[in-house]
DNA sequence: TTTAATTAGGTATAACAAAACTAACAATAA
DNA sequence: TTATTGTTAGTTTTGTTATACCTAATTAAA
């Protein structure tokens, strides 16, 4: 029936900016309300792998080392990234996220976080039973 | 419960990503993969009013008539929109939106419908009025 | 000498604007 | 009625600023 759809509709709506709300809490807090989507790229390039070098991030993502160094003094200002000079050899710097920088590159998890925080308050134990029931035959 | 946060990560996550392939399908089918975030608003803008001129445009978006006319360029190229001349006035040029420009415009509530027929595909009748009444609970 | 990162210097593109311009229209004086 | 003048809508030219990249040269450590 249309008015199944046209409910889910609704529904699905308001689910949608209640996400958008919980995102945009993450950027605002960590105030950085206009990062770029390639910024946030590198930020969660940076998070996925382990020890990243200037080098190694250049690898990753398909740049040069100098494009690599201007992008990490830009974090660095941002208060995203820091350098860690490797003890055991002096030319490496390793580059590690702050705090920010972890809840920029998992921003898209902390949002859905968040998301479930708030459905679990406003629902009943059976109803999160029952959404997680349903919703896991979606293909 | 920690598992219950768990299991709604793990289905909503699931959810999402069926929505990013949704999103992907009407971009990828639009031969417009890599439009930026700025160029869709701009679309947005001109969906949302009636008879948009250039100027008025210039106004909606707090630009000038040159920006203007050169996004109204590459979106002639990219075939998201053409020009209609007044023919009360011939100073006046409405941007109307092509098929492809009105489908990028409303890409959100495009992608959310294909969405929901997924679903609606996946559950039965029963199984989607559970979902409708717990999901308009969440606040 | 080789390697890791940086600096210096440069290119291409996007997204804007100011100023000058063209074409169309409106009002009016000859 | 027609020519003149001023106004408006959109375009072109030219220039600015910022992003995102590059190559080549340099520095410092190994």
């Amino acid at each position: 029936m249309a008015a199944r759809r046209e409910h889910l509709f609704e529904v699905f709506n308001c689910l949608i900016a209640i996400k958008k709300e919980c995102s945009s809490q993450i950027f605002t807090e960590c105030g950085l309300v206009d990062i770029t989507v390639k910024q946030v790229a590198y930020l969660r390039a940076i998070d996925e792998h382990t020890d990243v070098t200037f080098s190694r991030l250049a690898e990753i993502t398909g740049t040069s080392k100098p494009t690599v160094t201007e992008m990490i003094n830009k974090f660095v200002r941002m208060e995203c990234v820091y350098r860690e000079r490797s003890s055991a050899d002096g030319r490496i710097a390793y580059i590690r996220l702050t705090r920010k920088g972890r809840m920029i590159a998992k921003a898209e998890q902390n949002t859905l976080n968040r998301m479930i925080e708030r459905m679990i308050q406003s629902l009943d134990d059976d109803d999160v039973d029952r959404l997680i029931e349903i919703l896991g035959k979606v293909r």
